[in-house]
DNA sequence: TAATTCCTGAGAGCACCGCTCTCTATTAGT
DNA sequence: ACTAATAGAGAGCGGTGCTCTCAGGAATTA
């Protein structure tokens, strides 16, 4: 892929695309140097999410990124500190997108509509799955070696998913058991056999960390369903159904869908 | 990680480690120099398998590999095609590690108890996972990008453990119906909404290439199952439920078996 | 046994990678 | 107008995959 005769163009940008970092970052620009440079940042992000699509995580160069931009290879370094670092940016973003895709699909839903806003929830993950995959990956595939994100950065916009499933559980299990919630351990003798004691206790972790009521049983379910969509959604994505096997995957993922609502609870 | 004072010994490999792989290739060894190259190339595999659990998928080098094999890193290119050649071997391999380990696991289950069998893959699927998380990641992460695998080398061994499920499965079916089966289509009215024309032409096609017997709710329940228990596993080695979440994470997938095995229609 | 073919490993080389260093030109702020 | 900060250029180091040519030795054939 080697392109000698490469155009030195800076203006590779959409209007549309960057439109959305840009506001997020050039909100405050004080002096013209501060705003060029915020300018340069996106661009390099703009660039690295292009080369991230085309070429997936491990091919994300950061001299071809310098080179689409315009510049030689140790410019960019002043801007980012590493490969790794670029890295980062880009899973926080990808984060990000996810987590507004599935905002704005469960939004559409009726507040009290639970089972449809997990639905929602669910199609609105392989969608944006389906629609990049290597972004997809490089969030939620096998992590890059050598490279662990750090948490400070990355958990804020990771767990905005899981966040929205917790809240959609939760105010079906509410509907279900009424607000005001067994209290206690809430240790039911349900399908699923009472936990030992150390998974009780990250239940109970849970239920602090997320000011939630739900039993250890809807809990357990909750993160098998979750843990199933993404299963799901991966299988499909990293093509582990093979080739020809589901030739309407979106049919089968609508039935997984259904499966998994009812053993999450929800009707 | 240059290190110019290595010893330019071939004597790495172990030997209980070699012998698995000396076996299956050395069976029939004709003339000396066939047998010194199967020898090398077994050499080859083990020091590749041993850079990917160190160092990852992405990490996979054939310099460093024939740096360890004590040799020039152009003359492994007469053993081995490419770097992606390299990956496709290990991708076989580790697919069929991961298939003896099920097969083993399910094999210590009295050939009756359906429920057991399937708790059995599961525990032997995460259990294998979390030992050998840098294979798991190359067989179900993010696929290596530029890289897709040869289906004709790797489906054989990639389907291993789906296989042993619906075997599983379907056993368990009969035991709930007959063995007579309902034969035509059996789109039932069950939890799941009768799938439309290509699903259900998608469930006929599977039901003839495994010659099964299981009806469409069946198979799509087992297909959630089978992408739930990687889903699970997936999330675990890859770090998705966060650093502490889960103190005692096996306590958790018991307890997701639990819930799966009622999905799946065992017991 | 002698001649010939074949195979293996060595070595050089190309284009790429991440990253560091120094140097220069431009720009911003006093 | 002068000084200080900054951005980019360029060279360089050690690494990567992969290709090519060449020489030595082993196996096969005459």
């Amino acid at each position: 892929m080697w392109n000698p005769g490469r155009a030195k163009s800076r203006a590779l940008i959409t209007k549309v695309d960057g439109a959305l970092l840009m506001a997020q970052n050039q909100g405050m620009a004080q002096t013209p140097r501060e705003r060029a440079r915020l300018q340069t940042m996106d661009e390099i992000l703009l660039i690295g999410r292009r080369h991230l699509v085309l070429h997936g995580a491990a091919g994300l160069s950061l001299r071809a990124v310098a080179r689409d931009l315009g510049v030689v290879s140790s410019a960019v370094y002043r801007y980012v500190k590493s490969r790794d670092e670029l890295l980062t940016l880009l899973l926080v973003d990808g984060y990000n997108a996810l987590g507004d895709a599935v905002d704005l699909a469960v939004g559409r839903v009726p507040a009290d509509d639970f089972p449809g806003q997990f639905r929602a929830l669910g199609r609105a993950v392989r969608e944006w799955a389906l629609a990049e995959p290597a972004r997809y990956g490089l969030l939620f595939g096998s992590p890059v070696p050598g490279y662990d994100a750090p948490a400070e950065q990355t958990t804020g916009p990771g767990t905005r998913v899981i966040a929205r499933l917790v809240g959609i559980l939760e105010g079906a299990y509410i509907v279900r058991h009424g607000a005001g919630a067994p209290a206690g351990g809430a240790a039911d003798a349900g399908v699923v056999p009472a936990p030992g004691h150390i998974l009780a206790a990250d239940f109970r972790a849970i239920r602090a960390e997320w000011a939630i009521t739900a039993d250890d049983e809807a809990l357990a379910r909750g993160v098998l369903a979750w843990a199933a969509i993404f299963g799901a959604v991966s299988f499909e994505v990293f093509g582990q159904y093979g080739k020809a096997t589901f030739r309407d995957p979106a049919a089968l993922f609508e039935v997984q869908l259904d499966i998994l609502a009812g053993t999450a609870g929800l009707s």
